[in-house]
DNA sequence: GCTATTTTAGGTTGCCGACCTAAGATGGCG
DNA sequence: CGCCATCTTAGGTCGGCAACCTAAAATAGC
């Protein structure tokens, strides 16, 4: 029961470029391992599940690059994490034994409420107000 | 961020814990692993465990066992998971980047939001009301 | 005191997935 | 065509989970 890295990577990076939404610029893999700190070799895999997942556009091509395909305040988390790990919270199967099945209902309820809280927080939560508030921690 | 198989048994045990509470017999391992359905020889290490965390007392010799420590009411979801676990959502470092720090603070808010939905769930409502319901699945 | 039964405390193996690297393939732009 | 940046993909390492096994300690009953 823990955050993956990868959906760490993922938020950071997708706040990133929900800075730069109103722009017409384009992000740059280097550019965006850069600033977020992210080993760019990992990024690129990450960057490619993102697109075919339809929550960015790129470009291919000299002056290509990665650009948000939706407005922040319509990206949720529920949807970056149900893109990059497949499901908020994978419970394992109902099982055999005599208090699986009420065990599994219960689990059920609390994977409910988390999906309800991830819906209810968009990539807009994610960027601070001032474009440079602590540089460094 | 998925349910381990770990956790998934000891709320199994522990719901059939539950069920002779009010009695006081004790529960052998062999039986509890019959029941429900839960390796033998894995079930030692996680009982060794939910009984040096205190939610479990044993008593060792010829006619020893295990039973609850408190009552049904007093044991959540949120203590069993903490004691198995160590974390009910354990997250990546704030790491260093643009927008970790914010990131961040979003994954704290649902974190606290999970660990109050499995502090209202008790080992309680894993007890169907009847003794016996279904026995075979 | 001896034995049988049970818990306690370790160690070990197999396996899968996360994380990362690296190199080739593809396509736009001058 | 040649450069550049994205796209694809094939591995490779590492750690932790799940499961099993063995030996040791404790206790009730004979």
């Amino acid at each position: 029961m823990k955050l993956s890295v990868k959906v760490d990577y993922a938020c950071r990076v997708l706040a990133q470029l929900a800075r730069t939404f109103d722009t017409d610029e384009l992000a740059h893999i280097e550019e965006l391992a850069r600033i977020e700190g992210v080993p760019a070799n990992y990024l690129v895999q990450i960057l490619s599940e993102l697109r075919n997942g339809g929550l960015i556009n790129s470009k291919r091509g000299k002056q290509g690059g990665y650009a948000l395909a939706r407005s922040p305040e319509e990206i949720t988390l529920f949807d970056i994490v149900k893109l990059i790990e497949g499901e908020v919270l994978e419970l394992s199967g109902p099982g055999q034994g005599h208090s699986a099945a009420r065990v599994h209902a219960v689990w059920r309820d609390i994977k409910g409420a988390l999906e309800d809280k991830c819906r209810s927080c968009t990539l807009a939560d994610m960027v601070v107000a001032g474009p440079e508030e602590m540089y460094y921690i």
